[in-house]
DNA sequence: ATGAAAGCGCTAACAC
DNA sequence: GTGTTAGCGCTTTCAT
């Protein structure tokens, strides 16, 4: 598009080339003053002021594709997300495109619809596109797919896995999980039903384990019910478990939309939180505060995570070594949990 | 990155180059049979099997951006939206991007920031990088830096600008803000105050134009306040609002971020919704079923706006003529909205 | 039925 | 200082 019309010829862009040749230059000339190269390779001033000028006026664009395929980069950064339509990971590649603009590279939007099916499809079309990196919170636990991309500059944001040797940059979920398991027990809870998110996501199977060393301690058995980070999941599964003879006294869930489903179907069992039944909720977001009732939660630092993980992706792409880090999350008290006697 | 490496050596994806030179064949052939011309050019079967062994074992990757260079397109279109972490955005782009990828193409992700000048200056980079398409909601009004698409494969998603020969999808917009005004007054309202988001989008515009169709009726001036479709404008604006000495009996938000913004003020005020105040805002979202009290809004079919959008694009893509749609909104009544006598 | 060669638009090593 | 030329990896016309 945009230069390939038949009639692109008034007003709109001109490649190198044909601007070198309008003006009677080398192509090269042209190149090396456009790519700032002018002192190294000593231009004369008035030459470039010459090209500088017709570039101007004449919409010089050059063709990305051909330097591309030239200098064997892209300037473009693929980020493959499981759902761009959750708020975390909105926010996510909201901070991601910004960081990466201002470095002057493109970011390549790449959903894997937590299957990893479609995420190895989508690896293998961002493969030949020559991108520069890559910043991915995987599916599963499969490592397979990834294994041929250890020298390469990819980081994993959110999610990871730990067998191959790729940095990752991640909410500390074990600590997140602990802390909200030990925030329920202390407010007396001792049935606590966990409806997690995708079982196969390293995110929520670190949550899980946080959770069972506070759990553990009791006698009872953990439950941990629930398939995915839906909204569906959270509605289908809570309804479940208030269908039960001895419904739990709390619920945590291990996303946010899984607790947008909880809470729906919290109401419309005519059930209320925190009197009837005690919720808290992993990864906090803005709404929480404006629910009935506003929602206590385990907050991750989304921007933390955002800004960590393009910064170890722009640390790789010079080579430079980095490191994995897990960030800490923090309770965000509101009024969804009550005190059990 | 991926063939870039020196140590290439084993496992991973070999160009199609040189895969032609592992097998002894020449790239013509290759590139014939991988891009699936063997019968148009009488490829023998032997030497097509050959080919496909070979692909499958050493695993080919053609390097896209070569192919891009000498075929003219990049399969890749770009998506420009204001703010990718509104819901409404990451929505809109949740689904471009899947219908995309059905047909084979990717996203560039592009953020204007609701800043004119971001979105000339990427506007200008993804000139040069010969993106097959553009799916995008200009941020202001001013249409001189998209004059030079018209005759391109573009589409205005969700704001247009009506005086270029560009096809839009929206929202109608006007009809959404009649809806909302209408709802209120019916149930007595005459004290309205309207947050608006912001006022330079022209779907901001024609909210606003629906608004005083309504409004105008009365002999009241409309009071419409508010810059930016942002959760600290609904904050601020609201907050100013009820610090006046006549309040309004309803405030009327356009937009969903602003919404959160106002209920965190009339909160904070230790007011109630709807007893001291009524709200109702444009732009449903599934959480507004949670807040205290549920939010009564005006809902845009996002799924189809972004579907039709993703299909004109197509057919613009194969140069078949598209019109311009505007998708009716409807009223989804919930809890915050009261009688007034 | 297959291959040689030209060319997409760019950059850079190598002339001059 | 500037230009010539080769080549990035692919597709396709033209030759055989």
């Amino acid at each position: 598009m945009f230069l390939n019309e038949k009639e692109k010829s008034m007003n709109e862009g001109m490649s190198l080339k044909e601007l070198a040749e309008t003006i009677g230059v080398s192509r090269t000339t042209v190149s090396r003053v456009i790519a700032g190269h002018a002192q190294k390779y000593r231009i004369s001033k008035t030459m470039e002021q010459k090209v500088r000028l017709a570039a101007e006026r004449y919409g010089l664009v050059r063709n990305e594709v051909a330097h591309n395929l030239r200098m064997q980069k892209t300037d473009t950064v693929a980020l493959m997300i499981p759902e761009v339509d959750n708020p975390f990971f909105s926010h996510l590649a909201h901070v991601v495109e910004h960081r990466l603009r201002e470095s002057g590279r493109m970011v390549l939007l790449c959903s894997s619809s937590e299957d990893s099916a479609i995420e190895r499809q989508v690896l293998s079309m961002i493969r030949g596109r020559q991108i520069d990196g890559l910043l991915v919170a995987p599916v599963g636990t499969e490592s397979t797919h990834f294994k041929a991309l250890e020298r390469s500059p990819v980081v994993f944001v959110d999610r990871y896995l730990e067998d191959l040797a790729i940095p990752y940059v991640t909410t500390d979920n074990r600590r997140g999980g602990f802390l909200g398991a030990q925030y329920l027990i202390e407010r007396g809870h001792r049935e606590i039903a966990i409806i997690q998110g995708l079982p196969e996501a390293v995110s929520n199977q670190d949550r899980v384990v946080g959770i069972s060393q506070v759990l553990s301690q009791l006698d009872k058995a953990i439950e941990v019910v629930g398939h995915g980070f839906t909204i569906e999941n959270g509605h289908e599964s809570t309804l479940r478990l208030l269908d039960k003879e001895t419904r739990p006294t709390a619920i945590f869930t291990l996303g946010n939309q899984v607790a947008l489903g909880a809470m729906q179907a919290i109401q419309s069992r005519g059930l209320r939180i925190p009197d009837d039944i005690s919720l808290i909720s992993f990864d906090d977001q803005p709404y929480f505060a404006l629910t009935c009732p506003p929602l206590t939660a385990v907050k991750q630092p989304i921007d933390l995570i955002a800004e960590s993980a393009v910064q170890m992706l722009l640390a790789r792409l010079e080579s430079s070594p980095v490191s994995s880090k897990r960030i800490h999350p923090h309770i965000v008290e509101r009024k969804s949990v009550s005190q059990v006697s």
